[in-house]
DNA sequence: AAAACTCCTCTTTTT
DNA sequence: GAGGAGTTTT
């Protein structure tokens, strides 16, 4: 592909903001602007105009979904290989980076990685230790995750403490815990990164092979960033300086988490001599969406001015409703629905209903299964976090690192071996007392006469079962799982319905190295599902971000829902409310309908709602407000016609034919939809699993 | 030691 | 309004 094809379709700002690769760049880049676009043309166009090589560019976004559009993306630019490239999370690349490095006293490259599960469980363990009211975990938690992530360690922390009150407690906590996640040879989510800067900082020669590897930095979602993480990109790029961030103040909404807008502002003070650059122009929405959501987020005092502009022209106005009660919300919108879908301009795909808080899926499912229209609730309870994957899961850790405390407790005794909780607590004592693992305690006192010899028998047998696991040699992470599910004897003691979670977890690690599958399941979160099919799409605000459909419903836009009474004091936490609901409108491409209602069952107690005070924000003048369907009916009085039967010119796949495609090699085509160009296809290989692929960039060759 | 039961908490967002 | 932890029963 020639550097022109590279720049057309580009917009000047879009070809000035690529073009521009020497010292460091800021773009700020307004909703809808491109900006995944911009980053894939950039790494490319470094590629093929400035000649670094593909493993040259450190590539961050914010979820593993990204990166891989992003791969596949930039795959489709360049038709290189770009497997062994560093395009990924934050975490991703930190755990790839120190699983080779890591050269801190206690720790070695079998670590495991801790989830916020197992991060919560160990919080629990140490807070019934200490004596503290065990209900804190979650606070506790919380503390630990952001002292870590504005790079404090435990040391840091205690001494610079006063000593008084709680924060001596927490102190003590986290040095426990801390020390604990050590002795497992362990590291949760924020050690990833906090890990990965502590040892640059402490082995010069590590940092500078690092920073020689790298060429070039590119970071996607830039306002995401916690401080930890912006420490890694600058001793990353101290010796260079060239470095790309792109983000959009406006959506920052992971500030709770520790993202801190303010990388942004100093960014440019950091990084003396560095260029800002605006992405202006909206290829998403129409103008009436634009004006309505910036109309709200320009009620935010803090934030880098943007003026968003589109060539769409207005489209249909922003419809508020206000409903009585949210079942009723909940009925007009499944019906709204159906009306447009019957009328042939959408497919249930092309519908979004978005809400705050989980709980209030619960009505829209029941609405949209009572009009018989099919749905799909994104980033619900995980696959991942069930506890039949998490158990045998854990069977996988504690068999490649037998200093796995956190694994150990779970599956000790599960499926029941007769292990009581009074020999466990003795096990623990001993591997207190002697600074070892709970494995080698027990391998140590079956040597002694501490316990029974039914006990011992017991814990000889788990012993032997655990050691069996890490001798054999498994060919891939589907073999050692099966091994795992029936020789713990787990696959007994399952419902069906567990069983076949496992079933499925083993033909997802089909072909899979261990190590490899691990630390995807570790990494992977509910954000990473498998989208596809004809479906309309519920999901939470946040999960929202990155996504766009041409009709988009915002519900419960009341005091206490949106914005969340918990937010409901503090200025910041309204701003952040605010942006949350701005990001979710801005996902809108033709229609966007914001409702509410007078009465809403929250939790057990049927709730008196107000409107929210973002609707005061909207001018009238764009928006349409409906008083019932009837209403909406009058308005577009376009007759209800049959759908059209979709042309199918020419499918390019259909179910079940192979297919080949040039990194991950031979698979069958699962589903497809839409068609000739356009069509989307999802393929199951036996390397990765099922992936959706558009076919336009996709590569596909047909088997 | 395992199963049954009760009580209790936590109900925002994610790598 | 559910799932988990802890307690009691078998």
């Amino acid at each position: 592909m020639s550097k022109d094809v590279l720049m057309r379709d580009l917009n000047p700002q879009q070809r000035e903001a690529i073009v521009c690769t020497e010292g460091p760049l800021l773009i700020l880049a307004g909703a809808g602007s491109g900006k995944t676009k911009v980053i894939a043309h950039k790494f490319s166009y470094l590629v093929k105009a400035k000649r670094l090589s593909p493993d040259s560019i450190f590539t961050v976004t914010f979820t593993n979904k990204a990166s891989d559009e992003m791969k596949e993306r930039i795959y489709s630019l360049l038709e290189k290989d770009i497997n062994t490239s560093w395009i990924g999370t934050f975490h991703s690349q930190c755990n790839r980076i120190l699983r080779r490095e890591i050269k801190i006293p206690g720790y070695n490259n079998n670590f495991s990685i801790y989830d916020e599960g197992d991060q919560y469980s160990l919080v629990r363990h140490i807070l019934k230790e200490f004596k503290i009211h065990e209900a804190l975990y979650k606070g506790v938690a919380t503390r630990i995750s952001s002292l870590k992530s504005s790079l404090t360690g435990p040391e840091e922390f205690l001494s610079s403490g006063d000593g008084f009150g709680f924060d001596e407690k927490l102190a003590k906590v986290y040095v426990r815990y801390q020390d604990e996640l050590k002795r497992s040879n362990a590291l949760d989510f924020d050690d990833l990164i906090m890990l990965t800067v502590k040892l640059f900082e402490k082995n010069p020669r590590i940092l500078e092979k690092y920073q020689n590897m790298f060429s070039y930095i590119l970071v996607d979602d830039f306002q995401d960033t916690n401080y930890v993480q912006y420490c890694f990109l600058k001793l990353l790029t101290s010796a260079h300086k060239r470095i790309c961030v792109i983000g959009d103040d406006d959506q920052s909404i992971y500030r709770f988490k520790g993202a801190n807008v303010n990388n942004i502002l100093s960014f440019e003070n950091d990084f003396p001599g560095a260029k800002l650059m605006e992405l202006e122009q909206n290829y998403r929405s129409t103008q009436s969406i634009l004006t309505v959501s910036g109309a709200v987020i320009s009620q935010n005092s803090e934030r880098k001015h943007k003026k968003l502009w589109t060539d769409k022209g207005w489209g249909e106005k922003v419809y508020c409703c206000w409903f009585h009660t949210y079942e009723e919300e909940a009925k007009y919108i499944a019906k709204i629905i159906k009306e447009l879908y019957l009328k042939g301009r959408y497919d249930y795909k092309d519908f979004a209903i978005f809400y705050r808080i989980n709980l209030q899926s619960r009505a829209l499912e029941d609405a949209l299964r009572e009009e018989g229209l099919p749905y799909r609730v994104l980033g619900n309870v995980s696959f991942y976090q069930s506890k039949e994957i998490k158990d045998v899961v854990a069977y996988l850790r504690l068999s490649l690192n037998h200093g796995d405390n956190v694994s150990l407790r779970r599956i000790i005794n599960c499926p029941p071996r007769g292990i009581s909780a009074a020999t466990l607590s003795r096990i623990e004592h001993e591997a207190k007392k002697r600074s070892i693992s709970l494995f080698d305690t027990i391998k140590a006192t079956l040597r002694s006469d501490s316990f029974s010899s039914t006990v011992k028998d017991r814990l000889t047998e788990f012993v032997k079962l655990i050691e069996d696991f890490s001798a054999t040699k498994y060919r891939s992470a589907a073999e050692m799982l099966k091994g795992v599910f029936e020789k713990s004897g787990y696959s007994e003691t399952q419902d069906k319905e567990r069983a076949r979670n496992v079933e499925e977890l083993i033909s997802s690690a089909e072909g899979k190295e261990i190590k490899d599958f691990l630390d995807r399941v570790s990494l992977f979160t509910s954000m990473d599902e498998i989208t596809g099919g004809d479906y309309i799409s519920l999901m939470t605000l946040h999960s929202a971000k990155g996504l766009e459909f041409p009709v988009v419903f915002i519900t419960g836009l009341e005091e206490g829902v949106l914005p969340y009474y918990k937010a409901l004091e503090g200025k910041d936490e309204i701003a952040e409310e605010r942006r949350l609901f701005y990001v979710g409108m801005t996902r809108a491409k033709d229609v966007l309908w914001l409702t509410g209602a007078s009465k809403r069952r929250l939790y057990t107690k049927l709730q008196d709602q107000e409107p929210s005070r973002f609707l005061r924000d909207i001018p009238r003048n764009c928006c349409q407000w409906i008083e019932n369907i009837t209403d909406y009916q009058k308005i577009k009085p376009a007759p209800v016609k049959r759908k059209v039967e979709p042309k199918r010119p020419f499918a390019l796949y259909t179910s079940g034919c192979r297919v080949k495609h040039p990194i991950w090699g031979i698979g069958v085509v699962h589903d497809c939809f839409g068609d000739g160009d356009d069509q989307k296809v999802t393929v199951n290989f036996p390397s990765i699993g099922l992936k959706r692929l558009a076919v336009k960039f996709a590569n596909l060759e047909k088997m």
